[in-house]
DNA sequence: ATCAAGATTACCT
DNA sequence: GGTAATCTTGATA
């Protein structure tokens, strides 16, 4: 599958409101250039990180090393290593400075998905339930898509990270509360595709 | 210099 | 449901 290039999401997509970036991710679709192909992925499952009242945020105490991708304007990528395992990547939103991001947590996988497989599992043949187990998580979809830590700051505008829209917009979208946090655990920040398989948690 | 925690996952019972 | 894996970062001294 080739991802419609002339709808790729541009700057000011990015530069609004974290929230509402974060309700618009869900149904669009995550391109990353391999070669002269594409992984994609339909983005199933996201969560807000807003730094100026969000304790759970990267940014709620300032800037950082780690995090300085995160106060640029909207329309980069924040990629961070967890858990001295996993990498999670961000979509950063907003204007200059405002410390937010969207993660993105889970997506369905469209295409290549082979070499999705070979990333994830170490071989290209997969079954139904692993087809299920590729990319429905923010560590999983990182190791499937070769997404690490050189790829933190990335222009999402160029052309080998990016998000396009195909116009997918019917289904319901689920409004609730964050995963894997300690804090802030109240706010209803977490978006995702209701009838969705490839969610990480329901 | 030391240390605790972490926006997770895989594998165990 | 419980927990080990594994290492970077940021805070404190």
């Amino acid at each position: 599958m080739v991802p419609d290039l002339t709808r790729k999401l541009q700057r000011n997509f990015y530069t609004q409101p974290v929230l509402d970036v974060a309700k618009q991710l869900p149904g669009k679709i995550f391109v990353k250039r391999k070669g002269d192909s594409f992984y994609t992925g339909r983005i199933v499952e996201v969560e807000a990180y807003d730094g100026s009242y969000d304790e759970a945020a990267h940014t709620f105490n300032g800037k950082t090393k780690r995090n300085e991708v995160m106060f640029k304007e909207g329309g980069y990528l924040y990629v961070y290593f967890t858990y001295g395992v996993h990498y999670c990547c961000n979509v950063v939103t907003g204007k200059k400075n405002e410390g937010n991001a969207v993660l993105i947590r889970a997506i369905e996988p469209m295409s290549l998905l082979e070499d999705m497989s070979g990333n994830r599992f170490g071989t290209n043949n997969f079954s139904s339930k692993q087809l299920i187990n590729l990319t429905n998580g923010p560590g999983k979809l990182c190791k499937a898509l070769e997404i690490e830590r050189k790829h933190n700051g990335y222009n999402l505008t160029g052309d080998d990270i990016f998000i396009v829209d195909d116009d997918y917009t019917d289904f319901g979208l689920v409004e609730t509360t964050r995963i894997g946090i300690n804090k802030s655990v109240e706010l209803p920040w977490r978006f995702y595709i209701k009838d969705s398989k490839y969610v990480s948690k329901k």
